[in-house]
RNA sequence: GGAGAGAUGGCUGAGUGGCCGAAAGCGAUCGCCUGCUAAGCGAUUGUACGCCCUUCAAAGGUGUACCGCGGGUUCGAAUCCCGCUCUCUCCGCCA
């Protein structure tokens, strides 16, 4: 959430940011609900200085054996209105924090101004696409005749987006976690981390999936329990209402998780395959960082993403989301998307976000500086690392042959038992 | 699931109605002392939200809240009462 104060003081920039963003909110409401706030406030806590001031007396008029009944008598009837006091602050302040709650974080300048996804910025291009002497199939068709994704199953088993992998495709995507955490441990820095796959209600607010997208959430019954729609939420909670010390930061984490959403609103959208699923597995990249070099810890959070598909030799592009495709709470997004050959199109694998200290904000996520023992709050940062699932695809796609058979990236070979090629006959070679 | 014990500041831990935002110790920071290190001495050392001052901010002043969370009793609650959460011990169940 942004800072009542800066908001109270910028609220004319901030009207000109969530205009560009396409979002009406009505800002005068703010405005009123702010004054009211601190007006109540005010009248409310000379009450209780006037009550702690003469409760002092009760008690030494007590000691010294004196009648206080007057005063006592007067403290009932103070005592009462700052009840009341006390109520209409209460629900003052909870429409104000509902406000603020659903205004999404204020987009950096360099962030492209758009009205839909045609206006993102592409910012580089890697790889060639592969040529094919044939015409090139969808995943999803690729992988049934293999015998390695069976959609048919999954939707018997749960329903509709839901897959089950076999052989060498349950060993891919095994194979992909492995080397995404290996590679983002042991070159890029960060440390391992494996977190609850439910999370709690104070958890899912901290990072702004709630309370504006309850509908895309799973919920467990009965219990005020959801499932992750991503790592993002259980890592950045790990330093919820912590202070940490400046010398740490930046705390680089990795961590693998299936991510579920409920997908509401995308009938009709990638329907067949792997591409949308209420589950799926993610590598995340979580950062903690101070607000001087946050911008500097994207890019490098957006190239250790990259670098995945680099070693995996899968083409790809970065663009830079514009004014309308920022997500909620972020500040800057890149996505990057790879070439899927079967779909001739580009495909967000990943997407890296500075949130700047919108997270932390309302995760009370903080650190003390060092030479002046200030807290303040962090930058929180995260990024796919990538999403796997997607990252199957873009394999299948891109390395398949003409007989249907797919070629194993070199780089995954270590981690698939020497496996250089998926097909029909050989589904695993022995070890 | 059953029985019991507990939750206080960065940490340990005292506090069972007013003198408590909270003793003491440890740690940390600054200063003094010391040839250096250690020891010693002194000072400082929570967070949030208002208001005043200030062009704004910082600094400063002032007020309020916070002793796991939420309610209640009372002129007054860390302290008493109720509910919840979490932790620990024992029993049961269990990968």
């Amino acid at each position: 959430m942004l800072d009542v104060k800066y908001l109270r003081q910028n609220i004319e920039l901030v009207r000109k940011k969530m205009d560009d963003r396409g979002q009406k909110i009505d800002f005068d409401r703010f405005l009123d609900l702010d004054t009211k706030r601190r007006d109540i406030l005010q009248s409310v806590e000379t009450l209780r200085n006037e009550r702690n001031s003469v409760s002092k007396q009760v008690g030494e008029l007590k000691k010294k054996k004196e009648d206080a009944s007057a005063l006592i008598e007067k403290m009932g009837d103070v005592s009462a209105r700052i009840k009341e006091y006390d109520e209409s602050l209460r629900v003052t302040e909870e429409e104000l924090n509902a406000f603020v709650m659903i205004v999404p974080n204020i987009q950096h300048e360099s962030v492209p101004q758009g009205g839909g996804s045609e206006d993102n910025t592409i910012v580089r291009t890697w790889g060639e696409k592969p040529v094919f002497t044939f015409e090139p199939k969808q995943h999803f068709e690729l992988g049934e005749n293999l015998n390695i994704l069976d959609f048919a199953r999954g939707a018997k088993i749960t329903g509709a987006r839901f897959t089950v992998y076999r052989g060498a495709g349950a060993a891919i995507e095994r194979a992909l976690v492995s080397f995404m955490l290996d590679l983002h441990t042991e070159k890029h820095g960060y440390t391992e981390v494996l977190t609850p796959f439910m999370v709690n209600r104070e958890s899912m607010t901290a990072t702004g999936q709630l309370p504006k997208f309850a509908e895309d959430l799973f919920k467990i019954e009965g219990m005020e329990y959801y499932l992750v729609p991503t790592a993002e939420v259980p890592v950045t909670n790990i330093y919820r209402d912590e202070i940490l010390e400046e010398e740490k930061l930046p705390i680089c984490l990795v961590a693998y998780s299936p991510c579920f959403r409920a997908e509401a609103g995308s009938y009709g959208k990638d329907t067949r395959g792997l591409i949308r699923q209420h589950q799926f597995n993610k590598v995340e990249m979580v950062k903690f960082s101070k607000p001087e070099t946050s911008y500097d810890e994207l890019e490098k959070l957006t190239a250790n993403a990259e670098e995945v598909l680099k070693r995996l030799g899968i083409p790809y592009r970065t663009v830079c989301l514009c004014t309308t495709d920022l997500g909620f709470s972020s500040a800057k997004t890149y996505d990057v998307e790879a070439w899927m050959p079967g779909q001739n199109s580009y495909r967000e694998i990943s997407s890296c976000s500075n949130f700047e200290d919108f997270q932390a904000r309302r995760a009370a996520i903080r650190f003390r500086k060092k030479d002046s023992g200030k807290v303040e709050l962090v930058h929180t940062l995260n990024g796919s690392g990538l999403a796997v699932g997607r990252t199957v695809v873009a394999i299948l796609e891109n390395y398949q042959q003409a007989d249907g058979s797919i070629i194993i990236p070199e780089a995954l070979r270590p981690y698939m038992r020497g496996l250089e090629r998926i097909t029909l006959e050989g589904i695993f070679p022995k070890a």
